[in-house]
RNA sequence: GCUGUGGUAGCUCAGUGGUAGAGCACACCCUUGGUAAGGGUGAGGUCGAGAGUUCAAUCCUCUCUCACAGCACCA
């Protein structure tokens, strides 16, 4: 399905291949199906304007909306029947309780959600009733039919039928816009487009109503906040159960779930926020920073470290006293004889403290591009609805670093950067992450010239790598332009990672500067970036990304060794010193429990390796390695399988 | 922060206006078992915190707090 942009003098359409064909004006709908149908070999075109099929005899008018349904579609197109059950579910929400505003509804993944303005909340029993509802209209194959109205009559209308959201819709539409109002049997609404031809199309078993959430008026806090529900709709009922099942199998890998069951690490009400690492998740932090460092280190960083509690007379500097003290942990101390409480803050991040060491002796030209690193400790606070397990977090460590150079070296940095993240994300597993450049905003420092010759170093840097990347454009920061990292966690939430950040506006607050080559003095520029963004939630993306099945590497248990007689226990004893020596970690279970029980006690902790040794194993200097995933297991000599197993345990960097 | 829903044993959850229960986990005993739960016994809870109503509150009301879903936020 296509929509089509139009000019007075010709049609314009983008082919579901993606093919671009103009047509002159007044062309019929049925022609251009005719042409679309020779193009597109195996397909069998339906055409629709504004959902009607009916009229594609007729001459396609200058604002109408032309869509192209597929025979691959197996039927309309999704996103039809998505838009087509939004208003249904507000034409039954409308008629179970008339008092209800209605508002907007548009189509998102894999379904829709409506926003409704009601006193009373909506409870599941209301969902059921509302599915209920839906499914009469859909039974009744009412209709779709639309009207381009002038706006005094829209307006008029909404103010007669007591729709307060709907005029102020009207009224931030631009006036040369026309208005389209779409009738869904008795139930009309004002739309953009297009439509199905009659409700009955909306496949009735292959809808769902998931949830209800609040939701703030045109997604702005200050306004009142409308309940929105949100439903999912297929075109069959398979496809509507592989969808539900999909998130079944999401919420097994949620990370929060595998953290307990896996004893990685806890949150409590104490600390909200704060993440209690345990034993098992502190060495997977561990591996993650030993690695990282490693990295760095061959990438020509120097790593610091600057304090966790800084006097607010460097925020008020750096600007952040006044921009981001909300966010700050602020510390005041009341030394003894101190006339005044001294305030000092948590470092919410930390640039001005690597500035400090910047400044710390005059630096020259020589020493560009200077990259200092800081596996550092910050908190922010976060307001209490935006936290999530690891992934938002009060206090979290950023593998941060800052380059100072000059304006001529951010595009060879940032070439560098962008190699080193997507090394590092290969390691960890990532098959693919999305890019964003953001561009400047209205309000900024630095001159245009400056502006320019930033955005195309990092422009150019992208392209050095890759071709496809999305620019944001003006939502730079004030100081920069900057690049985000995104990847994506289980199901389907993205989270930042990664960043690069040129700043112009740091340098100058706080003084940094060099001795140029022609012993001048001169402003670096400061390079912010980071590439796991925070340990904490790389680590949450990492465990849904592996839904807890680590590579050896990272594993936190190794490998355990289960005896399956106690007279076998020495000879575990002796493969665990054995295993250590090697550098790898490993555990003896000597519980007196059967091996049946410690197999499924160690497969459900996600250990990647089960040696279960007996009479016959300790005789021969064997083990029965158990993978985990596997049901099978294999016999083989000790000394084989550790060899095996110290090459598969090798950080990815250090492998030949 | 906002809207809604929740907080009962380490975990997953039942339950009641008269101060509590299950399964798993844990401890001890029996069991020496060959690749996803062997059996028995036992210990374990200020029912998120505070205030109110009541003869009596884990249960009803209010406030706070934390968590979950979504929204806003993420300089």
């Amino acid at each position: 399905m296509t929509d089509v942009a139009q000019s007075q003098r010709e049609i314009a359409i983008t082919l579901p291949d993606g093919a671009k064909r103009s047509y002159p004006a007044g062309i019929t709908g049925l022609e251009i199906a005719a042409d679309i149908s020779k193009s597109l070999a195996k397909s069998a075109i339906a055409c629709s304007i504004d959902g009607r099929l009916s009229d594609l005899s007729q001459p396609i008018a200058a604002d109408a909306a032309f869509a192209i349904h597929t025979a691959r579609d197996e039927g309309p197109a999704l996103e039809l029947i998505r838009h087509d059950c939004a208003h249904i579910m507000a034409r039954a929400v409308q008629e179970i309780w008339p008092e209800v505003k209605v508002t907007i509804g548009p189509v998102i993944d894999n379904g829709w959600y409506y926003d409704f303005d009601r006193d009373e909340p909506f409870t599941p029993d209301d969902l059921a009733l509302i599915e209920t509802r839906m499914r009469v209209i859909i039974a009744a194959r009412d209709p779709v039919r639309f009207e381009v109205w002038d706006r005094p009559r829209a307006i008029a209308h909404y103010q007669a039928t007591n729709e307060p959201f709907k005029v102020e819709l009207i009224e931030a539409i631009p006036e040369d816009q026309p208005l389209r109002m779409y009738w869904h049997g008795p139930w009309q609404d004002l739309c953009r487009g297009p439509h199905l031809v009659h409700t009955g199309q909306v496949p009735p078993d292959a809808f769902k109503l998931m949830s209800v959430a609040g939701a703030y008026w045109r997604g702005d806090s200050r306004n009142k906040m409308l309940q929105r529900i949100y439903g999912v709709a297929f075109r069959n009922r398979p496809d509507l159960e592989a969808h539900l099942h999909q998130i079944e199998e999401a919420q097994k890998r949620d990370h929060r779930k595998l953290g307990r069951e896996m004893e990685l690490f806890h949150l409590q009400e104490e600390a909200p926020g704060m993440v209690f690492w345990h034993p098992n998740g502190w060495t997977i932090y561990r591996a993650l920073e030993d690695y990282m460092r490693r990295r760095l280190t061959a990438a020509g960083y120097k790593e610091i470290r600057t304090p966790q509690v800084v006097d607010r007379k460097l925020w008020e500097a750096s600007g952040h006293w006044e921009a981001y003290q909300e966010n700050m942990f602020i510390v005041e101390v009341d030394e003894d004889h101190a006339r005044e409480k001294r305030i000092n803050a948590l470092k919410p991040m930390n640039c001005p403290c690597h500035v400090q060491i910047y400044n710390y002796g005059l630096k020259s030209y020589r020493d560009l591009p200077l990259r200092l690193a800081e596996f550092g400790s910050c908190h922010r606070y976060e307001s209490s609805g935006s936290m999530h397990g690891l992934m938002r977090v009060r206090g979290f460590t950023q593998d941060d670093a800052h380059i100072f150079c000059t304006e001529d070296q951010i595009e060879a940095e940032c070439a560098a950067f962008i190699e080193l993240l997507s090394t590092v994300y290969r390691d960890a597993g990532f098959a693919s992450f999305d890019i964003k450049l953001s561009t400047r905003p209205e309000v900024r420092v630095g001159s245009d010239a400056v502006w320019d010759k930033a955005e195309q170093a990092l422009e150019n840097a992208i392209l050095k790598v890759r071709n496809d990347y999305t620019i944001d454009p003006g939502e730079g920061a004030f100081y920069g332009p900057k690049l985000d990292f995104k990847l994506t966690d289980a199901i389907g939430r993205e989270w930042q990672c990664g960043t690069f950040q040129a700043d112009f506006n740091l340098p100058e607050r706080l003084g940094a500067e060099y001795v140029g080559e022609d012993g001048g003095r001169h402003r670096p520029v400061m390079l912010h970036r980071a590439i796991l963004g925070s340990f904490e939630r790389f680590i949450g993306i990492l465990i849904e990304n592996y839904a807890g099945k680590f590579p050896l590497w990272l594993a936190p248990r190794q490998v355990v060794v289960a005896p399956i007689v106690t007279d076998a226990n020495a000879y575990a004893e002796q493969l665990v010193t054995a295993l250590r020596a090697a550098g790898l970690r490993a555990e003896a279970d000597l519980r007196n429990e059967k091996i049946n029980y410690k197999v499924r006690e160690h497969s459900l902790a996600k250990v990647p390796v089960i040696l279960a040794v007996g009479g016959r194993e300790v005789a021969d200097r064997t083990v029965s390695v158990r993978r985990l995933g596997e049901t099978a297991s294999r016999v083989a000599a000790f000394t084989e399988i550790l060899t095996e197993l110290r090459d598969e345990a090798t950080p990815p960097d250090l492998r030949p």
